[in-house]
DNA sequence: TCACGATAGTTGACAAGTCAACCATCGTGT
DNA sequence: ACACGATGGTTGACTTGTCAACTATCGTGA
């Protein structure tokens, strides 16, 4: 635990608040990282990823509007545009605007947007399951209801 | 847990890794936003704080190469190079070449810097303990664990 | 009907992070 | 003694993310 001594804390020592938080950052950039470069083998990175499996997964085939697809990924307005703009640049996602609202762009996942989204997804499971399995059955249980009741306290 | 269903995934559905997956992002997050959004009234942002505050503890009268603050806080050398570009313009920070050694910058906290960090530091901690106060002692210490023993793991 | 407020998206300027290529300096082995 | 590899830092090009200011369109109330 070394790490958390970057920061000037010690470990075991009671305040267990400091550890918690370090520590939750270490893992965090820790799985995102291996996520991403995992990700990188298919020329996608975590955000993208994200948007096209909202996009698939919630579209049907009406597709999502950006501010959809924004607000379910908690991602602000300026980002998704850019993030669009390079997904439809890569030809993963096509935009058009809605008849009877020409305020509103229509995104769906392109037919080869799709095939990579498939191709990437087993192995995406795969990797963060790896990561998460490095905790046991219990321990992932405890976390995620950790996880289920703070998310909803920090929201209030 | 709408926020879940972003993802596809179904909350209380066996499968805790991926709520344990995705609920750590959502926590992360807001974590985060929390702690940036108090630090931006003193002119600072998380990846700021951290360095000041590593400098300012490990640092003594000798100082920190960039190296050593790099990497205990896990920073890349390029991002600590503009980081430290920036904390320097602002006159948080001196930095000397290592008389000795040429290539190695010295770091240190100026009076101005150590007036900032004293300032904020209080609050900022705070802060932290008022989000990490969201759970009880008890979930604290458990998360503390978790997280101790997950960094160790994923390290292999 | 039309003015005004709300909504959808875009743009500019910035922070923080990455990687790869690069330069300067150091230290060591022969 | 010096060549070469290791070390410390910088730079360029890029991604993801933010906020604030802006445009365009839509819908509603008077």
């Amino acid at each position: 635990m070394d790490d958390l001594q970057a920061f000037g804390i010690e470990a075991g020592k009671g305040r267990h608040y400091e550890e918690a938080f370090y520590g939750l950052i270490l893992v965090y950039t820790a799985l995102f990282d291996r996520i991403a470069k995992y990700l990188d083998g298919f020329g996608l990175t975590p955000a993208k990823m994200n948007v096209l499996m909202v996009i698939k997964h919630q579209g049907g085939a009406e597709g999502l509007s950006q501010r959809d697809i924004g607000s379910r990924l908690m991602v602000t307005a300026s980002n998704m545009t850019r993030l669009l703009e390079k997904l439809e640049r890569e030809k993963l996602v096509e935009r058009s605007s809605r008849a009877g609202d020409k305020r509103v762009k229509v995104i769906r996942v392109s037919a080869r947007g799709s095939r990579l989204l498939d191709s990437a997804w087993p192995g995406y499971m795969k990797t963060m399951k790896g990561l998460m399995d490095r905790l046991s059955q219990a321990e992932q249980k405890q976390l995620a209801g950790l996880m289920f009741r703070w998310t909803r306290e920090l929201k209030r």
